[in-house]
DNA sequence: GAAAAGCAAGAGCGGTGCTCTCGTTTGTGA
DNA sequence: TCACAAACGAGAGCACCGCTCTTGCTTTTC
């Protein structure tokens, strides 16, 4: 019971996160060196193995824990505002995302970055990385809701698979509402890659104003009166 | 004279950076290895330094490569098309960068996933890395010329920053015009970016149409009569 | 109190990027 | 033609990495 064995296992797991995700922060993903973890703690290089079997086991909970962090961001933001308003909700989240990327570069990259060649994310992570997507997807929804018809042409492949994401979701959005959504989703994600990744450089000085018109561009997409 | 050292350097150099190209393309980017190189070369590990002095200098070369197919497929595609329809070249041009991405996914994660944290992209990268860009660019420039106008609101510092881009590149687009290639810029790389990273799995099974639709939203603002 | 399970430490394996030295080969200028 | 300098290949070595195995010790459990 209780078991003092247990709480210090604890500590010390968490420590390691902890150190983890400064290692990531400082140099980002693929510097995270389990060595240098147990260096810092004042253990045996082995004895990390009694807590992360592999470092993949430690990248995945760490994975885990900035997408938490990021949906944190993105629920806040949303809850933040009145519940009718979706333009300003769609708003506040597409910033709150952009903003928790940017003062988190080293975790956007280990969420959005380059996957290492053989790793497949588990099970566990797919409910931490859904969140930030179901807030976008909830927004969505209310805008359906309150009786906005998009009126895009979703071809036929497509539609099937928006039916069964639709379907899966439980959520009431139609195809066309979900195509223009994840348009919107792919604009946004596109332009914070760009901007921290460095494809902006020589090009725009200001990256925040190229984010907002984005996000203007969609706001009136989703907002506005009538559809294309 | 002509030299024969000379000759049979070049010949070793480009089979390194053959043997490199192999194995980012087996295993992405960050699975290069410089002995496993020279081992299959036959030649000792410290024999390949007298070709590249590093490792990042290794990579800089691939990533010079590979911006460089890349552009040739855009511009390709590009020229494939009747000068006049633009609408044609940006589709054109926007599945070209696709296909080449998911042709190519080790690569294209070479270009466009995270960077190596401490290295800085040298000057003799942003040549081959504009190419693809002039190429979206230079569509824009010939819709504009064609007459047709945006009326999309700037912000003051964007719109600033694009004056000088439009300087800097001595091209005849607009500020709005300017932002709003950026935005489809932004989300053709982002949806190809959520594809190829993985951010599409149990989401959508049909990436490719998806991506169509991303495409045409943006070919009815760029080409649609009037603007929003 | 003894058996079982969890744990830290150390040595070790094969791998990496990179440096230095040493002897050899090649091109060049006197 | 011949000596000299530059370029080169090979090998040993350094410091690091992920990971495994064995050996003893401590905590838990029966």
């Amino acid at each position: 019971m209780a078991g003092i064995r247990e709480r210090v296992r604890a500590e010390l797991t968490s420590e390691i996160v902890r150190l983890a995700r400064a290692q990531v922060a400082a140099d980002g993903p693929g510097a995270l060196s389990l060595r240098a973890i147990a260096r810092d703690m004042g253990m045996a290089s082995s004895a990390i193995y009694r807590y992360f079997p592999s470092r993949d086991h430690l990248l995945t909970q760490l994975l885990i824990d900035s997408y938490d962090r990021l949906g944190d961001a993105a629920e806040a933001a949303d809850a933040g505002c009145d519940r009718a308003d979706t333009t300003a909700r769609w708003r506040a989240v597409a910033q709150a995302i952009r903003t928790w990327a940017v003062t988190n570069p080293s975790e956007y990259a280990l969420l959005f970055g380059t996957p290492v060649p053989g790793y497949m994310a588990p099970e566990d992570t797919i409910g931490p990385a859904s969140r930030y997507t179901l807030v976008l997807i909830g927004i969505l929804a209310d805008v359906e809701a309150s009786g906005r018809r998009f009126s895009v042409p979703v071809a036929a492949p497509l539609a099937a698979d928006l039916a069964a994401l639709q379907a899966f979701l439980g959520v009431a959005v139609r195809s066309e509402a979900l195509a223009v959504g994840m348009g919107a989703w792919a604009a946004v994600m596109g332009a914070i890659t760009l901007e921290l990744f460095g494809h902006l450089h020589n090009v725009v000085d200001t990256p925040g104003a190229l984010f907002d018109a984005v996000v203007e561009h969609h706001a009136v997409m989703l907002g506005g009166t009538a559809g294309t």
